[in-house]
DNA sequence: TAGGTACGAAAAGAGGA
DNA sequence: CCTCTTTTCGTAC
């Protein structure tokens, strides 16, 4: 036994855990990072234990393995001559067991065929390895054979955690000794999954596991030479992280440094948190140094993975020192993204890559994980409470979240210079502002509660924390622990072609001004379609059952009846995130919203091994069906409806404005309950299924405005109303009422800040009640205002490139020629510019005078007449251009007389 | 180290007079 | 100068 172990058993006094087997007890911790030794052929697992000392736990008794076909086996010989293996029993089955696919035609072709019989699944032979490196030559040698894996490609730390199910919490047992880069390590311990018996989850708990420790790092360069002048590094505990956004935590628990290089000056005395080194050697050195005595388990930073991180990466080359950022100093690695030269920049926050062409650039650190804040925050708010805001720069960011922004102001070429000088001129105030962004950075992830949000999602699907958010990832791993359950091996990663599946059903909009419109909407509509209807990769997949035994969507796709995987895994989330929410912690009941709504997606796209064209048709195809059920079923009460968009429906009450919020609310609880009754009624008929679809009222507005299509309008066609972009004033339980806008400029970041600003004003003036004349009034003041160059101040233009520049080549949009004039090369971003008597030009640079007809044409008048449109107003505003207009503005400015 | 489709507006560009 | 189509962006859900 190892003499250490005493020690590492006896004081463990506050820690609960189990003491069994030779005293040592199971000690609670976090998984931070499981990696293979390739050379030593064994498993380091990484983290931290609820105590607060972090470990290194080696796993040298694990073989890794990988299943394929039985009927592959005897080529097996051949292929894999010289590797050091063994054929293990079968044992689980494949994916899809006969392997035609669950649409009409091949049902019906396979009933001809009478394939139908039911087979029994051949299983998979498994080959297990010895060595690491075996495992990936017979991959590879097999593969050229033809000789496909469905888990070949799970990474075997990955493999190892599913066959315990271990997704980030987890219990360790064994003897330890003191490590020299971690508190402890064990060598061959006993690791076990460490939830709650009861719904295998742990969202809700998995921040009280361990105090994360996390390092915040910023750097700053020398733009010219490249060089590193200064790394600022704050180093928190996860108390203050985990505080759900709530309690700040002691200060106590934060300490910071920064070391800027210094040369010329022989011995520059620290100050406060201020170190100087001579040169970019020795200060990189020493901050690796205070990286491994501050033994962070998580790095993060600002745009750390596209600035920072490669940065400091390419300068160790260079230096030729090792980059040694690794827990026991290993050497980190970083891996450039695809899909273009990945260009290094600073303040690259805004470029996001909707086709998806482009793989991001991704950081190994052995024994820890990074994690870059600008990702978390970026996709954490998507589905969050951030907002839709498109800023997110640090500035920016600081400025939503915490109220207060950077030491320096400026921003861009600006803000060089000025760093450059105070480089010069003051070190210790440059360190400090060095410092600053750094600090910053745990801050908004505590504010936001998006590093605890993070731990949860990591504990509940199992995915490390650097890959917590990505859907895909996160759907195979809770996916496949649930086949896994079942005996049941991945589907093969095939590339198929899935797409084109039709989206969300959007109801023809009525145009107008409405009065008293309640709106409607599906609680989850697709989990819900998911669960009600055994929507499900394995229930389609293996459907060959008798024709009774079949559901069949709307899009032709057909499941089994037997109980799906997806569904189960979905009741089991409903239930937990009731639970959560029963116990006030809103931050569990999230993570589980957000991953449950992700599950249709990744079912549409080619990137996931599960997904197929049919089954994101089917979940849609449903939400269609039982969205014009539900508008059909008003229209026969005798209320008309004026709208709806995938899950929701917008229908006039006939309330009058006497009405308060409770009886709408007690109307439309009514009408909710009505229609679910009904459609729980016809599911049950029509599929033999009991309903989950729950159709809630959801909100109520006082007044409601859609506008009519701006091309049908200018036609003088028959109005249509414009989908996906309406404005109400929404009635709150107070009884007062708030303008909302939705998809109309004025949430739209691509148009001017006047525009916004008098769409909002308009609004909120026609739900007040105002006349005509009144709305008149106040756009002829506003036209005036604009000629006089009062409104100047709120016309500038904010679009991004997703492209730099050079390659737009079909067209030169306005954004493209401001960013040209600018001289960006190789950069996307945002681009601020304004509209010149000369066209688009750069709101940065000194630009010829504003083109006033341009602003009116383009931003006030569509803006105006819309509404007015819309609330049936047609003469004063409908000028054409040129003479017209003049009158116009002549006529509205006599009016304001 | 890759969630989806539906939709509208604006400007540029193409083509015709 | 006009109309029609394409490109691009940002948004709703």
């Amino acid at each position: 036994m190892c003499e250490s172990a005493p020690s590492a058993s006896c004081d463990t006094g506050n820690t609960p855990g189990t003491v069994e087997n030779g005293g040592f007890p199971f000690l609670p911790g976090f998984l931070v990072h499981a990696y293979a030794d390739l050379r030593r052929d064994r498993l380091y697992l990484t983290g931290r234990l609820a105590d607060g000392r972090s470990f290194a736990a080696m796993e040298s008794r694990w073989r890794p393995s990988f299943h394929i076909s039985q009927d592959a086996l005897s080529r097996c010989a051949g292929l894999l001559a010289g590797l050091s293996y063994t054929v293990e029993p079968p044992c689980l089955e494949p994916f899809s067991g006969n392997g035609f696919l669950g649409t009409c035609e091949t049902l019906r072709n396979a009933q001809k065929c009478s394939i139908l019989e039911a087979k029994p699944h051949k299983l998979l032979a498994r080959l297990r390895f010895t060595r690491y490196r075996d495992r990936s030559a017979a991959l590879d040698a097999l593969e050229s054979a033809g000789i496909p894996s469905p888990d070949g490609d799970q990474k075997p730390p990955d493999a190892f955690l599913a066959e315990r199910e271990i997704r980030g919490p987890l219990e360790i047992r064994g003897p330890s000794r003191p490590g020299r880069f971690v508190d402890m390590v064990f060598p061959d311990p006993t690791i076990r999954s460490l939830e709650s018996a009861a719904l295998n989850t742990l969202a809700g708990q998995a921040a009280g596991y361990a105090p994360l420790r996390i390092a915040s790092i910023d750097i700053e360069t020398d733009t010219r030479s490249g060089a590193v002048r200064a790394v600022g590094a704050v180093y928190t505990g996860a108390a203050i992280l985990a505080g759900n956004g709530k309690s700040l935590g002691g200060a106590g628990e934060q300490r910071s440094c920064v070391r800027v290089v210094l040369p010329g000056k022989e011995s520059f005395p620290p100050k406060g948190r201020v170190i100087f080194h001579p040169d970019e050697r020795s200060m990189l050195t020493a901050f690796f140094e205070d990286l491994r005595a501050a033994d962070p388990d998580v790095l993060t930073g600002w745009n750390f993975l596209d600035f920072d991180f490669p940065v400091l990466a390419k300068r160790c080359g260079s230096l030729g020192i090792p980059f040694a950022l690794g827990r026991g100093g290993d050497e980190a690695k970083f891996f450039a993204g695809s899909g273009g030269p990945a260009e290094v920049s600073r303040d690259d926050a805004g470029a996001f890559y909707p086709g998806g062409s482009r793989r991001s650039a991704a950081a190994l650190v052995p024994g820890r994980q990074v994690i870059d804040a600008l990702r978390i925050v970026r996709s954490g708010s998507r589905g969050g409470d951030l907002g839709g805001s498109s800023d997110f720069s640090l500035e920016a960011v600081s400025q939503r979240v915490l109220g207060e922004g950077k030491l320096v102001g400026s921003t861009g070429t600006d803000k060089i210079t000025e760093l450059d000088r105070l480089y010069r001129e003051d070190p210790v105030a440059f360190g400090n502002y060095c410092c600053r962004d750094a600090e910053l950075v745990p801050r908004i992830l505590q504010r936001t509660g998006l590093f605890h949000l993070t731990m949860e999602r990591a504990a509940l699907t199992g995915v490390s924390l650097d890959k917590a958010w990505t859907s895909v990832v996160s759907f195979e791993r809770v996916y496949g622990m649930e086949l896994r359950r079942k005996g049941i091996a991945p589907d093969l990663c095939q590339d198929r072609d899935v797409s084109g599946a039709a989206g969300g059903t959007v109801l023809d909009p009525l145009p107008g001004f409405f009065r008293n419109v309640a709106v409607f909407d599906f609680r989850s509509l697709y989990p819900t379609i998911i669960r009600t209807f055994n929507v499900d990769p394995l229930s389609h997949a293996r459907v060959s059952a008798s024709p009774a035994e079949v559901i069949t969507a709307p899009n032709g796709a057909v499941f089994s009846r037997t109980p799906g995987v997806l569904p189960a895994l979905i009741s089991r989330y409903f239930a937990a995130r009731q639970k959560a929410l029963d116990a006030g912690d809103d931050t569990a009941a999230h993570v589980y919203k957000i991953l449950m709504n992700s599950f249709y997606g990744v079912l549409g796209t080619r990137s996931c091994r599960y997904a197929r064209t049919e089954l994101a048709g089917a979940i849609t195809s449903f939400a269609r069906m039982w969205l014009l059920a539900s508008r059909d079923w008003f229209a026969g009460q005798g209320r008309r409806v004026l709208y709806g968009d995938t899950d929701s429906l917008f229908v006039e009450t006939g309330l009058p404005d006497s009405a308060g919020y409770g009886d709408f609310a007690a109307l439309c609880g009514n009408l909710a309950g009505e229609l679910n009754r009904f459609l729980a009624q016809r599911i049950l008929e029509e599929y033999r299924l009991e309903s989950f679809l729950e159709m809630r009222f959801e909100k109520a507005y006082r007044r409601f405005l859609i506008p009519p299509l701006r091309a049908l309008r200018e036609k003088g066609q028959a109005a249509r109303g414009r989908a996906k972009g309406y404005g109400g004033f929404l009635l709150k339980e107070d009884g007062t009422a708030e303008v909302e806008v939705k998809g109309m400029e004025a949430v739209r970041s691509d148009v001017t800040p006047l525009a916004r600003r008098i769409q909002l004003e308009l609004l909120e003036l026609a739900f007040s009640g105002a006349e005509e004349d009144a709305l008149g009034r106040k756009v002829s003041v506003i036209l005036k205002d604009l000629r006089s160059g009062k409104l100047d101040g709120e016309l500038v233009y904010r679009k991004r490139l997703s492209r730099p520049p050079e390659t737009y080549t079909a067209s030169t949009p306005p954004q493209v020629k401001a960013a040209r004039a600018l001289g960006w090369k190789g950069r996307r971003g945002t681009v601020e510019f304004v509209w010149t008597v000369n066209g688009p030009e750069p709101a940065s640079l000194p630009h010829a005078r504003f083109d006033y007809d341009h602003y009116t044409d383009s931003q006030v008048l569509p803006v105006v007449r819309s509404i007015a449109a819309a609330l049936g107003w047609h003469r004063e505003f409908f000028p054409q251009k040129g003479r017209n207009r003049e009158d116009l503005e002549n006529g509205q400015m006599e009016l304001e007389m």
